[in-house]
DNA sequence: CCTTAAGTGGAAACTAGTTGTCATTATGCG
DNA sequence: CGCATAATGACAACTAGTTTCCACTTAAGG
């Protein structure tokens, strides 16, 4: 099973795995636990990033702090406003670009969906203390920054 | 920033958005690594877990392996079929369900990603102990697995 | 046997994201 | 001011997965 000399990038690989299959579990849970605000996971992060920026934000500028495309913002957000989360307020710096504000029904569904998490959240980590946690995190974190930079060729190890 | 009370549960949401993140940044840096073998993330992964299994499997097998839904694994087989990655043999206990088994290309693009992946990875882990790597990957697990079980009600904590 | 339930492939409609193109709207520089 | 360039929204086509339905095979029980 372990083809891999480097017992470290064999770990590694796990971890990888073991990422791929935690996302999928998460979006389906994330799914089940806001079914009833009427909210998917992908339109609870759209949410979750207007809200914690304070403030209302541009198509794009959600997009990043998504980390989706601009594109992939624009579509949830055209649902979202029709479905009463959002309302377009305009931009004075761009006539072209509107902001988007949590409606009455948006900042509610978010502390509703904060709340749901809340104590979802607490009943799985019972058995994780807080410092392996703290590790775990930041350990990600590592990995996450070096994946920015670019793949080694041959010749550079 | 932090508005949950439990400590535990801010941080596994911390982690819960580094692991969105790194699925994201995983997939894109996978794609361009195996992209000159004419593979994707996705296919690769399909060839993986025909290749971890050492014998010819079911379109059901493969989707378990990988953890998502029977036709969305056919999907990928049938057009990697097409591909040349896989060829049908006939499954002895299922006349309507073939096995699925990797041809000479699918051998050696296989391979010839593991060995790109190898590379890459070292490349990764550099600035983290093995002993950080195998508590991360723990850690990882463990919440993976009380993810299976039902979200807590109100009075259950 | 026959019937019923489970397993399977195929197809369609859907979610959620991507890339690419186009027209319009800023922005900055000469 | 005017013009090249960047940013933006709208739209279409695509990837990768899901759910749902239908039809056919297999397995198990009476």
């Amino acid at each position: 099973m372990n083809i891999q000399p480097n017992p470290k990038a064999a770990i590694l690989t796990e971890i990888m795995l073991a990422v791929f299959r935690m996302q999928g579990r998460l979006l389906k849970k994330g799914d089940e636990l806001v079914k009833p605000l009427n909210l998917t996971s992908a339109k609870w992060q759209v949410i979750g990033a207007v809200a914690l920026a304070g403030k209302p934000l541009s198509a794009p500028q959600i997009a990043e702090a998504m980390g989706i495309t601009r594109q992939g913002a624009q579509k949830q957000l055209n649902k979202m406003e029709k479905e009463g989360f959002f309302e377009r307020c305009p931009n004075p710096y761009h006539q072209n670009s509107p902001l988007y504000t949590l409606t009455d029904l948006g900042i509610r569904s978010f502390s509703d969906a904060m709340a749901l998490e809340t104590v979802w959240a607490d009943g799985l980590v019972t058995d994780l203390s807080l410092q392996r946690l703290h590790e775990t995190l930041q350990t990600l974190n590592v990995i996450h920054e070096q994946l920015d930079s670019p793949v080694p060729k041959k010749g550079d190890r």
